[in-house]
DNA sequence: ATGGTTGCTTAGCAA
C-alpha cells in the first residue's frame, strides 16, 4: 500500500500537477490539504477519470482537505465533529480496505502569542480527542497531513533561527507529541535515521528551495500495526521544481502487504 | 525588525 500526503496550495492551480502525480506514483491513498476551494469547485470529474475516488471537505478561499483512493471507501468522517463552532475545513477521514486514512491541515499558528497560535495548540488537543472518539491504536490507521510542526532539530534547516517560531516552538512540538502519544509513530524518520536536509516545505521567498532552507512539517503517522510495515519513504522534491509548484513537496510511504 | 512570494480576491489576508 502506497500512501502520499501533499499540501497542494490550491487544487485548481495545481490540477495538472495533481493528475501527473497520480500517474507517476500510483498511490493507493493520497491525502491533500489546502484545496482553497469549495467542495463544488473540486475537480471531481478529472480525478475520477484518472481512476480515483475523492472524499472532499472544501472551503471557500482557505483550508480544504481531501482523501483520494483507488478503491471505494466507507465510513467517511467529516470535520473534527466536537461541538465547537469552527467553520475551518481541516479534517476528513475514510475507511478503505481495512485501513482508516485521515487527512489533516493543522493550523499554521501565525505569530507567537497571537489568536492563531492559541488556535493551533487548541486544534492539536482537539485532534487528540477526535482520535480517542473515532479510532483505536490497535487498528490500522494513517494520520497524514500538513501538521505545521517540525518534530526534531533534524527536521529544520536552522533550528536556532526557528526555535521561537510556531512551526518549531517547544510548545508546538509538545502539542504534536500529545497527539502521537495516543498511539502513533512517524513512518518517515525511522527509515532515514540521522539524515539531515530532508524537508517537505520551503518558503516561496528568499530562494529557500534552491538553498534547501526548509522544514519537514508534512507527515504520515501510523498506528503500530501499520508502522511496523513501513518499508520505504521519500519526499518527491522534483514536485517542488519547475513552473508553478506548491510550496510543499509530497511525502510518500510504502507499506508491506500482510 | 523588515521583506521576500504565491493564491484568492480584487486591498488585504494568510501562509
Amino acid at each position: 500500500m502506497r500512501v502520499i500526503t501533499w499540501n497542494v496550495n490550491s487544487v485548481r492551480v495545481r490540477q495538472e500537477r495533481l493528475l501527473a502525480l497520480l500517474a507517476r506514483h500510483a498511490p493507493d491513498v493520497l491525502c491533500l490539504q489546502e484545496l482553497k476551494v469549495e467542495s463544488g469547485g473540486y475537480p471531481h470529474e478529472a480525478v475520477q477519470a484518472a481512476g480515483y475516488h475523492s472524499t472532499v471537505l472544501g472551503q471557500k478561499t482557505y483550508n480544504g482537505v481531501a482523501v483520494l483512493t483507488r478503491a471505494a471507501v466507507t465510513e467517511p468522517l467529516v470535520g473534527l465533529d466536537d461541538g465547537v463552532d469552527d467553520p475551518q475545513a481541516r479534517l476528513i477521514s475514510v475507511r478503505v480496505g481495512g485501513v482508516r486514512a485521515v487527512s489533516v491541515y493543522v493550523p499554521n499558528g501565525g505569530a507567537m502569542g497571537s489568536d492563531k497560535w492559541q488556535y493551533k495548540l487548541a486544534w492539536l488537543a482537539r485532534l487528540r480527542r477526535w482520535l480517542e472518539r473515532h479510532a483505536r491504536p490497535a487498528e490500522p490507521l494513517v494520520l497524514c497531513g500538513d501538521f505545521n510542526v517540525a518534530p526534531d532539530a533534524l527536521d529544520v534547516h536552522d533550528p536556532d533561527a526557528w526555535i521561537n517560531e510556531p512551526l518549531y516552538h517547544p510548545e508546538a512540538r509538545a502539542a504534536l507529541k500529545g497527539v502521537l502519544d495516543w498511539g502513533l509513530s512517524d513512518t518517515f524518520r525511522p527509515l532515514h535515521p540521522d539524515e539531515p536536509g530532508l524537508f517537505s516545505w520551503w518558503d516561496y521567498r528568499m530562494l529557500a528551495f534552491p538553498k534547501n532552507r526548509g522544514l519537514r512539517i508534512d507527515h504520515i503517522f501510523a498506528t503500530a500495526p501499520l508502522a511496523a510495515r513501513a518499508e520505504r519513504a521519500f519526499i518527491d522534491r522534483d514536485e517542488r521544481k519547475g513552473e508553478s509548484p506548491s510550496d510543499h513537496a509530497p511525502v510518500v510511504v510504502d507499506f508491506r502487504e500482510t
